[in-house]
DNA sequence: GAGGAACCCTACCCTCACGTGAGGGTAGGG
DNA sequence: CCCTACCCTCACGTGAGGGTAGGGTTCCTC
């Protein structure tokens, strides 16, 4: 038996992804077209969930779903073992980039935390 | 003179908002039509630009623009001196119910935040 | 091997919260 | 009158999916 291969309702399931998102990340190039079953539908390996799992602890970031194209190819070919010199330390700057551009995004987040904390300690007063 | 008018330029400057995005809570009445300029221009009161400043706090909850407006109105309401104490009562109950759902809303921004961080940290891991 | 439940497919249109661009008018100083 | 900075409307575009129609596939059960 090939390893076990999940059709996209299991992904779904153990991604907490709708179909119709699993779907559009394909259609964008996010998520590589998986194989397909003799009739047609779909099936992925576990990669494919991982990356998957990846996508979704990176979305509250508010990156494009271009830029998460991006930041995890570059990834992706770093893990890659006969790479040149000059290529890896390439990708590991631009990797570099990303990870500043990360924490950039996670201050906005917590200041939107903040931000909202504000506003639910305002309305709870208001209340009594 | 009146009270001090602010056109478009200025409430977006104040309140961080672009003209497009002031322009668009007109639209869909989440933010009341102000006056004019003989001219046509839009003048704003300083209440206005409290009202955007709130809208903003409201923002990283994720509600819709039309969840906002609907509770903005009822706060708004219940800030009139004369009002009868069935209707007092049932405004309270409608804000109680945003208050619980911004609790909830603000749980789930926390979530996003811990996911955003575990992403980070992990990107930075592989960095070195 | 016939049925049927559960699952999947493509294609298409819809939503929301704005962004963008064209084309043109206004405010106010020189 | 002219200039610059600012504003106006209108209309279409975009990103990230949601929803639905109409139909095919898998696989279990009889």
């Amino acid at each position: 038996m090939s390893t076990d291969l999940l059709q996209i309702g299991d992904v779904a399931d153990r991604t907490g992804l709708s179909l119709r998102t699993i779907r559009h990340y394909e259609e964008v190039e996010l998520l590589p077209e998986p194989q397909r079953s003799p009739g047609g539908f779909r099936l992925y390996s576990e990669q494919a969930v991982e990356r998957l799992l990846l996508i979704k602890r990176m979305k509250p970031l508010d990156f494009t779903l271009e830029q998460m194209r991006d930041l995890i190819d570059i990834r992706d070919e770093l893990a890659r073992p006969r790479l040149g010199r000059a290529r890896r330390s390439e990708l590991t700057e631009r990797l570099r980039a990303y990870h500043a551009l990360v924490e950039h995004q996670l201050g906005r987040l917590r200041e939107r935390v903040e931000s909202a904390e504000a506003f639910a300690r305002q309305l709870g007063d208001e209340i009594d």
